[in-house]
DNA sequence: ACCTGAACACCGTTCAAGT
DNA sequence: ACCTGAACACCGTTCAAGT
């Protein structure tokens, strides 16, 4: 290892990107997505306010499709970090699954620029994104280690954790894609998301069939 | 009304356009959504492959994405006439509601870009596109007419059937998009889209909580 | 290493005509 | 009515250099 300092800060805005381009990016693709949509986002356009040349953001990523990715990375890490927020303090084992079911919708809901991304369709890009694979199979084994605890405590069924997961994910996600996209407008009007969540969760903990007492 | 007769159908192939432009527009750009994916989709090469100007498509659509909201009503009617010759034959209403949520899962597995278009994010396009509107209202409320007979049989638990048909939409449409996007090769794999539907489906009627018998 | 500036081959969309 | 052909103002990405 070297002992020469690292590179130092920038010291005034205007080379800021000098700094760090690709962290600049990243953060300026976000506010670009959550303003205008990812269909409007345009590489060129982030590199003139960013007042980089055309071809700067190329150093730090290969094709639009990466910075995207990159974009994803940084939402899972924040998701993680607003789930683990509303977790602190809970000890209940059902509690805590039903909070980050609550919390998986709700951070979709405040931030549906990066959940978009998060979920979009990059099946081509994966394959050379591992860091968002990665931040993938961290959300799910967080789930499943939820589940798990909540089975233990034998309130929760037992059976293949996989498929409570697979139930669990996918009412909690269609909720939020459903929320995000705005194809509720026939349901709930105003629809307050955390109160639908709750709701939508217990349905599926409770069950759609009677109970035969 | 005239007695004249209709326009004729084209006598061949290299006319198609000029009979129905529209239409072939539609049936591209699916195809061409189906090949290479919803952001690689072009008017101007939908255009050259069908022997017109680029400046054609824009007598029957305004933009790109009216030219979508399209393809998503296509989309609705493919999904509506797929799910009803599965319920044919079928009376039981409780029978009816989970062939109902199998058929939106298989349906989105097997039309995927159909599937795609129909949930995007057009909320500006909306307000101009009253079929967009008026399709997924129809299989809004075939659902809600599926799920008031089964609650009539007394087998499905009473309550609000909004409320119900969120968490019955909810499921089947999370279930079908992490199909869809791939992001289910952690679960089971590998997977077979009906058995998948059939026992989310059931974990959502009977519920994750142990039954207290 | 990191960035520039010019260029290439596309886009979606518009204008002014053609039949 | 329906389509053409040229044009405009963009894109994502690449090349060949600059420091």
């Amino acid at each position: 290892m070297s002992t020469l300092p690292r590179k130092p800060k920038p010291k005034n805005e205007a080379e800021y990107h000098h700094g760090d381009l690709r962290r600049a990016l990243v953060d300026a693709a976000l506010r670009s997505i959550e303003r205008d949509g990812v269909s409007e986002l345009s590489l060129r356009a982030l590199a003139r306010s960013l007042r980089v040349s055309p071809r700067a953001p190329y150093r730090h990523f290969a094709t639009k499709e990466q910075l995207l990715a990159a974009v994803a990375v940084e939402g899972y890490r924040m998701s993680a970090s607003f789930t683990a927020s509303r977790l602190a303090g809970s000890t209940d084992p059902v509690a805590r699954l039903r909070t980050a079911v609550e919390a998986y919708v709700l951070f979709a809901v405040e931030h549906p620029a990066a959940f978009r991304v998060m979920y979009a369709p990059y099946a081509l890009v994966e394959e050379r994104a591992p860091d968002l694979l990665q931040a993938r199979a961290e959300g799910h084994s967080e789930m499943m280690r939820l589940i798990g605890a909540a089975q233990h405590t034998g309130v929760v069924r037992a059976g293949d954790p996989m498929l409570l997961g697979l139930a669990l994910w996918s009412v909690m996600h269609g909720l939020a894609v459903l929320l995000v996209e705005g194809q509720l407008s026939r349901f709930e009007r105003p629809f307050e998301a955390t109160k639908l969540a709750r709701l939508v969760a217990s349905l599926l903990f409770e069950g759609l069939l009677r109970r035969t007492e």
